[in-house]
DNA sequence: AAATATCTTGCACACGCGTGCAAAGGGTGT
DNA sequence: ACACCCTTTGCACGCGTGTGCAAGATATTT
């Protein structure tokens, strides 16, 4: 094994020491936009390479004011879009030098410890994923220590304290909208996901609204305590059991697809119709199974490439005000509805 | 936001100041077995608490050998299999006091450069959860200064120098190939996933020697490049294509669970044949989907609470020879074979 | 009560690198 | 050859904590 018997310490002073140069032009030679000549750099990098040395981040984030580490918080690996998000940020920021904390907040009340937990590695900036975000938890990350920016991505948050990267939810949710009416389908149900205090959706606001400024009535809606497709499939099935075709839905609009997807399975297998013929399913988000041949999910994209290198932007540039940001995805029709 | 307004600097000196004492009583208050009285730790933890004083770990990982933190290495994000992984390691590691650096191997060639990132940030052991090792892979990890453990998660490997923690595939897939030989399935194809070099399955292997030590014969195998189950459902479809149904295969064993949905969408869905009826399809992981109205696959569960575990017994534990460990699953049975 | 054993506390030094500034080096124009 | 400017290099000090040991305080024994 790599014991790394001794020779775990090649330090910075070692490189010198073979270059001849002093220690602080060998880390020099490692800072991207140091002031050094292009010769010693030649120099202290090949006697690094034999030498086997690679500076210490853990050192650097300890002297000076930055880590170039961020905490990734999820609460909820339920949802199959969680691992699109991660594999889409952390692909972000490893590629433009940021390492990734990742950190499993155990339950509702472990958020508070999570942050400060967090805080305990001097990480430049914390990025929520999830839904366990609210005021408290906030009030949370306000005590404490040193950390610089708190994200909140892919979910809109209009609290001032903190920055949101998110898809334009009103103006997705308006497209479905239109999607939806231009298709025909009379009689909707919205299917939401938990509500929470601080980091909205907007999503099953904005439709009641379309649909309420169109007929003059809300559409009919129910809400799943988790993005959960099992608890999906419970809560679809207990709203329509034992209805009369004639008032079940023609579409159903959900929040995300990990309620979608739950959705079309007690469609299909437990009322025994069929989708898009009898019910017709639109998710959000466009996750993996979505383009499978069972789901052929009708869906909206986040641009989640785009958002990932704008929160790095975010965390290389200057703290400022106002860094909220909505991006407009695509809604991606297939045959679901 | 938390700008941490010169408040952020709350570090022991100034607790110990409150608290007239050392520095070193300080900090030895929040050592979990340190010699401290009582008395004086509760007072060291009152002062810590109104002052709004936490250890930077950040520091202790520099002054000490140990940093308590572990990098995981991830290279594949499209198996839904590896969120139930992370959510069931990060749930260990933290409960136990334990922070992880999610690493994402941005590609093929890039497991060594990200090995390497991880050494950067001194973490104690590096866990590697995936495919992408290789010999190549090892060579570099030894490579890497400072690192104490390698550790192969869910996947089997007899390098000496790493530990690995799994599930004991061969007895696995005994049981698997016993419940199939006991369902009275005659003409098995197995589908196997991508071949590694060093950190080897042994699934196919052992069901094809199972199946060659009754019949005599080895069983139809096809592999598929990635653990992807749009992939899968590919090589499915060009294997099954244009076959006369005597011809087919009655059972699909599948390597894992990302294989077997992707097959089962090929069956039902381009192949027009009915689960079990027509083809019985086993996956391995139980994956959240498998217990789906829709798919409700037989596959086989790892013990991951249990391994997570004892990864963390490891890492707790004094450098030894023979950590390895194989587990014992269990096959959850369902409608699809 | 003295002596010993046990527990508790303090401290010098080290961990590896960043910051800001001063000194040295190299080049240009007159 | 000189003064000047710009580039490149060196350095004192600090970041916040662990380690191992020695000194001090307290408890136990005879």
């Amino acid at each position: 094994m790599p014991k790394s018997d001794g020779f775990e310490n090649v330090t910075a002073d070692d490189v010198a020491a073979a270059t001849g140069v002093s220690r602080w032009t060998v880390n020099r030679a490692f800072k991207k936009d140091a002031s050094i000549s292009p010769k010693t750099r030649a120099k202290v990098m090949s006697a690094a390479q034999t030498l086997g040395y690679v500076p210490d981040l853990s050192a650097a984030a300890l002297a000076s004011t930055r880590s170039n580490l961020v905490a990734l918080l999820v609460d909820d690996f339920t949802n199959p879009h969680k691992l699109v998000m991660m594999e889409r940020l952390t692909r972000a920021l490893r590629s433009r030098g940021w390492d990734t904390l990742l950190v499993n907040t155990l339950d509702r009340e472990d958020t508070a410890p999570a942050l400060l937990n967090a805080s305990q590695r001097r990480v430049d900036a914390t990025i929520l994923i999830g839904v366990q975000f609210d005021d408290e938890v906030l009030a949370a990350a306000q005590g404490a220590r040193r950390f610089r920016k708190l994200i909140i991505f892919a979910r809109s948050s209009s609290n001032p304290d903190t920055i949101s990267i998110a898809v334009d939810d009103e103006a997705a949710t308006r497209e479905i909208a239109q999607y939806v009416l231009g298709k025909g389908y009379q009689r909707p149900l919205y299917v939401a996901g938990p509500r929470t205090v601080s980091a909205h959706l907007l999503r099953k606001e904005t439709f009641q609204e379309v649909w309420h400024g169109k007929f003059g009535v809300l559409p009919e809606t129910v809400s799943v305590d988790r993005y959960d497709s099992i608890m999906a499939a419970e809560v679809a099935y207990d709203t329509l059991r034992d209805r009369p075709v004639s008032a079940l839905p023609d579409v159903i609009v959900c929040e995300n697809d990990a309620l979608a997807l739950g959705v079309i399975d007690t469609i299909r297998h437990r009322l025994q119709l069929r989708i898009p013929d009898d019910i017709a399913v639109v998710g959000f988000d466009d996750v993996p199974a979505a383009s499978s041949p069972n789901y052929r999910l009708t869906t909206y994209r986040q641009p989640l490439t785009d958002m990932s290198n704008y929160l790095v932007d975010v965390l290389e540039g200057p703290d400022a005000t106002n860094l909220d940001r909505k991006f407009i995805g695509r809604l991606v029709i297939r045959e679901s509805a």
